[in-house]
DNA sequence: GTTATTGCAAAGGCTTTGCATGGGG
DNA sequence: CCCCATGCAAAGCCTTTGCAATAAC
């Protein structure tokens, strides 16, 4: 399988984009940081390592990762679009509780299989999902019956 | 089972809100309209039943819906929150055409009981979830080899 | 009458964009 | 050298909020 480094390269050259120091640094920090980052998140990080480069770039280049197919986007629906990478984990859906905020990620191969079915059914090419289970953890219900 | 305009009544009861002519409004035009709408697609119905009511108060109004748990919220990565009703039909996830955008909604009984058991095994309380799969539909894949 | 609600308009938060400057191919 | 990409700041977009006027209870 192709590095990401790689894989964006190959994508900057097909469509006659420039290999940036910038985006060189987006991408690493991206790789770099584990879960899900919203662009600012991600700005912070950038920051650290090159504090001139700006905002509007890595907004930029997280839509080219995401065009790319080296990055997901997630909505959890807090109003930040948060960022993650497909290539260093594999695919994993979100149990998120609704209390405390903590997320886990999930898969559940029978869930997978059904979903392919299931689109079948109905004629359609399945392409990719996003499944996010709502609930509450196990020590958030402990807190709220001790209230 | 009580009728939506019930439970809001209720709600608004219990949290010492005023049964406005407004909220009537914008209920009524929310469970009148079939399918996802957005704030504003419900602002522009309410408009037509009321003028005065500005789009702040159909704002307001739905994210009562959404609490008092006769409205759920959608997102369909678009930047518009969209609002659906729960009473008027059962639960359902949604089955999107990437190309022409066509939406069906789906339901598999397996899938809901196989969520349910995969969040128990991480020890969360499951109150609902989100399921959006995305595809080429079949018309869609006719096209494209077409061309 | 008292308190919640409304309409208006302004502010908010995240994201995108226009433009002149600077760097890549 | 030409063109794309960048930084900056301003604009966009959806949504929320402060406030004085108004309606519900």
């Amino acid at each position: 399988m192709l590095s990401p480094q790689h894989i964006f390269l190959d994508y900057l050259t097909r469509n006659k984009m420039a290999a940036t120091e910038q985006r060189r640094v987006v991408l690493e920090v991206f790789l770099g940081a584990d879960g899900h980052h919203s662009c600012e998140e991600l700005y912070l990080k950038v920051s650290q390592r090159d504090s001139t480069i700006s905002p509007a770039t890595v907004y930029r280049t997280l839509k080219l990762l995401s065009d790319s197919g080296i990055a997901d986007t997630l909505d959890f629906g807090d109003g930040v679009t948060r960022f993650e990478s497909k290539h260093n984990k594999h695919h994993h859906d979100h149990l998120v509780c609704t209390k405390c905020g903590e997320r886990i990620e999930v898969v559940e191969n029978r869930i997978e299989e059904l979903q392919e079915t299931l689109a079948a059914k109905h004629g359609f090419n399945l392409k990719r999902h996003k499944m996010i289970l709502y609930g509450i953890c196990s020590d958030c219900r402990v807190t709220m019956s001790s209230n």
